[in-house]
Formats: structure tokens, sequence, C-alpha cells
DNA sequence: TTTGAATAAGAATTCAAA
DNA sequence: TTTGAATTCTTATTCAAA
């Protein structure tokens, strides 16, 4: 479960602009995941992610090492789903 | 005067693992710069400094690109000592 | 182990002022 | 422009629980 949220959140932070863990958070139950801010902050400290100013000034979360956009993002998306099917499927194998 | 302070923060963060803005404040006021919390928060940003996690998974702030060490520091001391010396000699130039 | 509720701790911003 | 005081906002942690 924690798995699939955290390759949820990378998705996430890189497909928009993500300020604040409350925003996430937001963004994380209209995704289904049920969870706290409290949840939040220990999932961002496990992913090691940052908080970056962008060019425009603002804050917002980011991966540190700036990884080729698209390819990773797809692979992401990619893991989020195996796993779902995994999970899924789980009782069958 | 803000360019001598931002000068030492840089400084500060190399030198030690400095956790909190309050920390780095005291260090600060150690170093004879009587500021508050409100411009350390705006010399952070200035500065485009991150908090990251140290390998003991500690929060801890620096400067994003890792720099190599030694060489950078010795240089912005350098570099604050000159600021200094400028300014202190201001009135004769 | 992972989580949430509540709280504490930390950081950003506002608003005034010099 | 830069700053501080006060405030608000944000995030980390504690403590209990499942």
């Amino acid at each position: 479960m924690k798995t699939r949220r955290h390759a949820k959140i990378l998705e996430l932070i890189q497909e928009r602009d993500i300020d604040t863990q409350e925003e996430l958070l937001r963004c994380l139950r209209g995704a289904g995941y049920d969870v706290t801010q409290a949840t939040v902050s220990r999932d961002i400290k496990e992913l090691r992610l940052i908080k970056t100013l962008s060019s425009e000034g603002r804050y917002h979360y980011s991966t540190g090492q700036e990884n080729a956009p698209g390819v990773s993002t797809k692979f992401l998306t990619l893991f989020a789903d195996s796993v779902l099917s995994i999970e899924a499927a789980g009782h069958l194998l």
C-alpha cells in the first residue's frame, strides 16, 4: 500500500507543481489514497523529496536529481500500475 | 550587509550541520549578525538553500549542488573577509 | 509496521517602519 | 531596499492504536 502511494506521489510531483503537503494530500485523496498529513510528511521524508524554489520564486516539492522528463514519469506510472495489477491479482498467485 | 551575511551563511552550513533556521540564527548571532528568523528565512530563499535529509536521517540545510569541499568554503571565507575589509575602509575610498 | 489525531516545532509572509 | 515583530501557515513528531 505504502509502495503504491509512494509511486503515486512521485508521479504527482512531476506532473504538476505541488507547493505544500496539504496540496499533495488533496491530490492523493483525489487519486483514492485516503491518508493524512502526518503520513504525507513521512512519505516525503522516505522519498527524500525536497522543497525547491521554482524559477518563479515559489516553493514546490521535487526529487533532488532532475531526471529526464517523460521517460521516468512513464516508468513510474507503469510501475504504479504494475503494483496495482499484482495486488489485484494477488490471491491468484 | 546582506551580502556579507549571505556569505557567512554559506560558510556556516558547510562547516557544520544546521538543522533549523533557529540554529542558523544562533550561529549568525554568535558571529555578530544580529538579525531575526524572518531575515534568515528570506536569506535562505535568496540563497536557494534546501533542507535535505542527511545519511543519519536528519534534516539539515545545504546548497543544492554538492561543490568540491574545501576550495569553495575557503573562497567564501575569503570573499566574506574581503567585503568586510572594503566596508571597513569604505570612508577612505 | 503503518497510520491518524493532536500537538509541537519550524518556516514563510504580512505589515509597518526606517 | 532591508528588516523585525507578529502572525499565519506548514511540516515534523509524539503517542496511541490497529
